[in-house]
DNA sequence: ACCTGCCGCGCC
DNA sequence: AAAGGGCGCGGCAGGT
């Protein structure tokens, strides 16, 4: 499969200091163009889906659809596809052991590779947009190869700094298998506190029966809700719970599992989301709390070049929707504050409310309020989201800028809403209905916006990376004599990704040539998606030694 | 000894 | 501040 197997042949590449130059990934290009409005599938006229692609979208009521555990097979069996990238690694590799996961059996051969290239490629042609699709697959492609080499570079990690942060927040590492004394002496405050002398704040049911006996209405222990309370147990529980978080999830058990030499190498997964954003299947790389960012600290004499797109959300919905008064909104300030210099809104945080909100389908509260001010102001972009909304409620897919669509709802939602139809359908039938088909209808309309930005940041990064060796080359005519390494030791490259966020990890002398890259990458990116409309993807940009600075 | 569902919370 | 999208993860609880 595409990420497995990147992710076994970069390493060797790079250690002899061979470049990848590119890939096709087939499973995750046959994935999109499977499930892409797009495309016209199934084509009789071509061969069939071979068995080693993931599904495509099902019809309503029939069998096949995906489920949540088909897509998890999909996208992380090791035995379930291959990628053209297997054809050079059969050349360049074919002395390493064979492994249960290339068995002949699941691996296709050279022939049905091609031909399932031809196959995608005549799905391409056939389709009602093969230039933003081909930049799509190419993004994709780019992106499974990217991910593979994040992983193989590892994020630069002081342990020590990051001990530090540990030691400051919960106290002296404590002996194997107890808490520290410091979250120990919280709990022992709220068992106190609520009267309670065996409450184990660990167990949502068992605190939550606490809370309710000392008298708290609470309906949850979510943070929240405990602080519309005024108690003495609900600062030391809320205190707890901020450290219990950093000890659990990011605390010594996590250094000890997932930092190696000074290197933190996740575990990505490109595409592994519906919307096509990343996913991680280990470690957390995408959930790295603010607290310990500290620990991403550069090499000696070289620094982070740390990069994220500014509003890119909305940015790209007026991309999406050709909308011009909101890009111009945007263009050469803070598309918040443009807002706000536009009279829609008082306040940056109004403004930023109100988008969220747009793009979310929020109804209630001050997001709610908002957002009619915002469809007055910005009627094309507000149009775009309402109607993807209304596209998902009816049960069709939607697509986002390059093509990648979403998948049609679950068995049970088409049997809710048939169910509701019936003659004899209860109003609870009916409000269930309405609800789960409003549910998808937000899944949608945040759908297009979230997905067409994954793919912004994907043709970022992928231009980036093609900069990046540019760079790379000139500055290796230099230090070629003493490189000896693999290709990660002396020339700039990416080490870390986070949706509309980069990290480049570079030696300090080039840090300015690659935030230039950076930028350019960030408008060669905006120029794939949306041409020559005017929609400008400015980016904050920082050259630090250390995460936390920027 | 697993597995699944749920909660709460970290990130965008 | 409030509850609208996408995730992963750790922990508990209840099942087999």
């Amino acid at each position: 499969m595409g990420v497995a197997r990147h992710a076994r042949v970069v390493p060797a590449a790079a250690g002899r200091g061979v470049r990848v130059e590119r890939v096709v990934d087939l499973r995750l290009c046959g994935a999109i163009l499977e499930q892409s409005t797009m495309t016209d599938v199934p084509r009789p006229d071509l061969p069939p889906r071979p068995s080693w692609l993931p599904p495509g979208p099902a019809e309503p009521g029939e069998g096949g659809l995906a489920t949540p555990a088909d897509a998890a097979a999909a996208t992380l069996s090791e035995t379930s596809a291959v990628t053209l990238f297997d054809l050079a690694e059969a050349s360049a590799v074919s002395h390493e052991p064979t492994t249960a996961s290339n068995s002949a059996i699941d691996r296709p051969t050279a022939a049905e590779l091609v031909a399932e290239l031809r196959r995608q490629d005549a799905l391409i042609a056939g389709s009602t947009s093969p230039a933003r699709l081909r930049v799509l697959l190419a993004a994709e492609s780019a992106g499974a190869l990217i991910g593979a080499e994040l992983r193989a570079a590892g994020l630069p990690w002081s342990t020590d700094v990051h001990e530090g942060v540990l030691e400051s927040e919960l106290g002296a590492r404590p002996p194997h298998g107890g808490k520290p004394a410091r979250m120990a002496a919280l709990a022992a405050d709220v068992r106190a506190a609520l009267d309670a002398p065996t409450l184990n704040l660990d167990s949502q049911i068992d605190l939550l029966r606490g809370l309710r006996n000392a008298g708290l209405p609470v309906a949850s222990t979510s943070r929240w809700e405990l602080r519309e309370h005024d108690h003495p147990a609900i600062p030391p529980l809320i205190a707890y719970k901020k450290l219990a978080r950093l000890y659990s999830a990011n605390g010594w058990a996590w250094l000890d599992e997932w930092i190696r030499d000074g290197r933190f190498r996740a575990d990505y997964v490109p595409g592994g989301t519906a919307t096509g954003r990343w996913a991680t299947s280990g470690g957390g790389a995408l959930q790295l709390p603010k607290q310990v960012r500290r620990a991403v600290v550069a090499d000696p004499g070289w620094r982070l070049v740390v990069a994220d797109a500014a509003q890119l959300d909305p940015r790209v919905l007026a991309g999406l929707a050709l909308d011009e008064r909101m890009a111009e909104a945007g263009r050469g300030r803070d598309l918040y504050a443009g807002l706000v210099d536009s009279g829609v809104v008082e306040t940056r945080d109004q403004a930023k409310v109100a988008l969220l909100g747009a793009m979310y389908g929020a109804t209630t509260g001050d997001s709610g309020r908002l957002v009619p001010r915002l469809a007055r102001a910005y009627p094309k972009a507000m149009a775009l989201v309402d109607r993807a909304a209304a596209d998902g409620e009816r049960g069709l897919r939607v697509t986002t800028r390059l093509g990648r669509s979403s998948p049609v709802p679950p068995p049970a939602w088409w049997e809710a809403q048939t169910r509701a139809s019936q003659p004899d359908a209860s109003p609870a039938d009916e409000r269930r209905a309405r609800s789960v088909a409003r549910e998808w209808g937000r899944f949608t309309r945040n759908f297009v916006v979230q997905g067409s930005s994954a793919e912004w940041a994907l043709c970022w990064m992928a231009a980036l990376r093609s900069r990046l060796a540019e760079i790379g080359a000139a500055g290796a005519a230099v230090t070629r004599a003493e490189a000896s390494g693999t290709v990660f030791d002396s020339a700039p490259h990416l080490v870390y990704f986070l949706h509309d966020e980069i990290i480049v990890h570079t030696p300090a002398e080039q840090a300015e040539r690659v935030a230039d890259a950076v930028r350019e990458s960030a408008a060669d990116a905006g120029r794939l998606l949306f041409g020559a409309f005017p929609v400008e993807f400015p980016l904050g940009l920082a050259i630090v030694e250390s995460y936390a600075e920027a």
